[in-house]
Parts: C-alpha cells; sequence; structure tokens
DNA sequence: GTCTATAAAAAGATAGAC
DNA sequence: GTCTATCTTTTTATAGAC
C-alpha cells in the first residue's frame, strides 16, 4: 500500500517491535540495519527515533519483556503440590511457553553478546530468577526423598538446557503435537531425577 | 613488538583464523570486522586477503573445520560395545570434546543463521551425520531391549541439546572437575533412556 | 509523527608500491 | 606477503521541513 505522511503512534510503536523481534530472529542483531526494520514496519529510518532511542534498546527492551512474561506466566501456572507435580507442571509450562515464541526465546538465548554490560547484566538476573524455580522444586524433591540428584544446580541446568531444545528442531507442520512432545520429555525428565 | 613489511605465510594463516575464531565467538560474526581481525593478528586489513576470499569463508572454514574435526574425534572413539556402553562413551566424549572447544562450539551453533545457504547445507550435513551415531545407539538399544525410548529422534535431540548445555555454564576455574560433570550427566542420560 | 536530506563513521574489498 | 591508499557502499543517528 501506498504510505504518505501522518501520525500513526499507537499502531507503529508496536510494529517497530514486532520488526525488529522477526528480523533479529531471523539474521542476528548486528546483522540487521535499521533501514531493515523500517523497511518491515513501511516508514523510513529517521521515524523509528520516534521510538527508541537506538538500536540497543530495541534489543534490550524486547528481551527484557520476554524474560518478565516468562516469569509472570509461571507465576500464574505454577501449583502448591507435591514435587513430581510441581515439576511435571514446569516441563510442560516451559515447553509450550517457549514454542509459542520462537522468536522471542531465539534472541533471548543468541543475542546476550550484544547487549551493553548493564543491560546484560539485567536480563543475566531474569533468567537466573527463572532458573531457581526449577532449583528450589529439585531442592524440595530431594528433601521430600522423592527425587535423587547429585547435584541441583548442575540438574537443573541439565533439565533447562533439555527442554529448551525443543525449539530448536519442534515444526508446527510436523508430525507430534505439542501434547506429545510434553509427554516424551516429561518421561524422560522425571526418570532422570526420580529417586 | 614493532612489526614490518615481511612474509610470514605459514604463521599468518593459523593466526588469522585463529582470531576470527575468538573474535567471532566473543561479539558474533556480524559484529566484527575485517580490521579488527587483522589489528588482532597484527596486519593490515588488506593482508588478510591473502589468507581467505572474503569474511564469510572465513567463518565457513571454522565451522566446518570444527565439524569435521568433531566426527572424525568421534570416530576414533566409538566402540563397539553393547548399547549402554557405547551411550556412556558418546556421553563422555561429547562433553570432553566440547568443553575443550568453547569458542568453536559457540560459533558452530550461533552462527548458522550467517553461513549462505549453499554452506549452510553443508555444515547442516554434517551436524545431521553426528546426531546419527547418537540416533543409532538409540535404537539399538531399544532393539536390544535395554533402553525405553518413545522417540528415538526426539530423544536424540533431547539428549544432545542437554549435553551440549555444559558449555553455557562450565568454567575450569568452577566447583566441579569435568570428571564430576560427566558422572552427572551420564547418570541423567542413563536414567532417561533406561528400560 | 513522518518525511527528505545529510552528517560522520565504518564496513568489505581491491590496487599497486615495496 | 604486507603495506598504504582508496573505492564504494552501508551504517547509526540527527536536523529541519511539513
Amino acid at each position: 500500500m501506498a504510505r504518505t505522511a501522518g501520525s500513526h503512534s499507537e499502531i507503529t510503536g508496536p510494529r517497530v517491535l514486532q520488526a525488529a523481534l522477526t528480523l533479529f530472529a531471523r539474521h542476528g542483531f548486528a546483522a540487521v540495519s535499521m533501514r531493515q526494520i523500517a523497511a518491515e514496519v513501511g516508514v523510513q529510518a529517521g521515524a523509528l527515533y520516534n521510538y527508541t532511542p537506538d538500536k540497543q534498546t530495541l534489543l534490550f527492551d524486547l528481551m527484557r519483556t520476554h524474560m518478565e512474561g516468562l516469569l509472570e506466566a509461571w507465576e500464574a501456572e505454577k501449583s502448591d503440590g507435591d514435587a513430581t507435580e510441581r515439576l511435571r507442571r514446569f516441563t510442560r509450562f516451559h515447553i509450550t511457553y517457549h514454542l509459542e515464541r520462537p522468536d522471542e526465546v531465539f534472541i533471548s538465548y543468541m543475542e546476550l553478546r550484544n547487549l551493553t554490560p548493564e543491560n546484560f547484566r539485567e536480563i543475566e538476573a531474569l533468567r537466573r530468577k527463572y532458573e531457581t524455580e526449577l532449583e528450589k522444586i529439585l531442592r524440595d524433591g530431594l528433601a521430600e526423598g522423592v527425587f535423587n540428584v547429585p547435584d541441583p544446580r548442575v540438574v537443573t541446568m541439565a533439565v533447562i538446557a533439555m527442554v529448551t531444545g525443543v525449539t530448536t528442531w519442534y515444526r508446527t507442520a510436523g508430525r507430534l503435537s505439542v501434547e506429545a512432545v510434553q509427554d516424551i520429555y516429561w518421561q524422560m525428565v522425571q526418570r532422570a531425577v526420580s529417586a
């Protein structure tokens, strides 16, 4: 569509973030220019600076929003059952949430290097907070005697790496439903930690 | 040291690759300039083109060399025992090999997007070949009745994601030896797939 | 709020002297 | 084989008209 000058603040703002998200995920932060983002939105490059002070802030906002959304969603989802039930819920939640947001997940893992040191620390703190949620479940299950994990911190990292890995190969058009994938991973997680 | 013009072909060539490896791993392919690589080597930017036709080839050569080295090392390491022993060996090999080459592993996972389509296909074929080594072990163990995996392909991806994940958190100066890490991961892998 | 135009810096790659 | 110099393009970001 042919575009002319005008005010579209409420529409353009989210579209800038969406375009940045898609392009950063596909080509990488450093490989994407502000002109490419502008072209995707349908404005000129200069207009982007009405919505972000610079390119770095665009990346940081995307990552912070993702991590905060993840933590909020988990807070809403987690329950008070026994450790096994909590672990089952974490595993299934993690898979669903990540499969539904492939671009956000991708940049949040791949573009950490491109954050300024201050921004990096803030994102890392959020990630650490999320990891600690799983670690607490493992430690509680250990105390209850239902889990047998030699090193809760290491097992936390191993489980998160495993379940996050679905995002690298899962395709919606493939042969498996999300539920089938959740079942397979839950079986592995459960066996890996059970006493 | 002050440098002057001269011939150093056999020395400079490997140094260019080493500098590119280190810088790509630290900052990302797209974020590193040929001038930065040259500065790290201690030559001028123009001199790099005696060793590579372009920046893309530099990345591709690093990734191909890594993947070929991984496959060769596994060929030398793998054994003919039963499926459990082969899986144990794969797990321990994978962890050691990857922990010894953090930079190579990092770019081989993170910079796939920055390969040209032809180069990408070649690297993907090598990666797929490596994954198939694990998948064969799982299928053999399934046939032998010693493993219980609902979906060998999915379990392959899950196990590889889990063990590769050590590279994101392991630090040589940390509290755990490589052997201790291997033990923890092997216990988890074994339990996750055992009948 | 968006445009056009541009500043200022940096990029990949090449030419030719030594 | 390396240097200096340069071509050409592209980059982030800003200024000012509308």
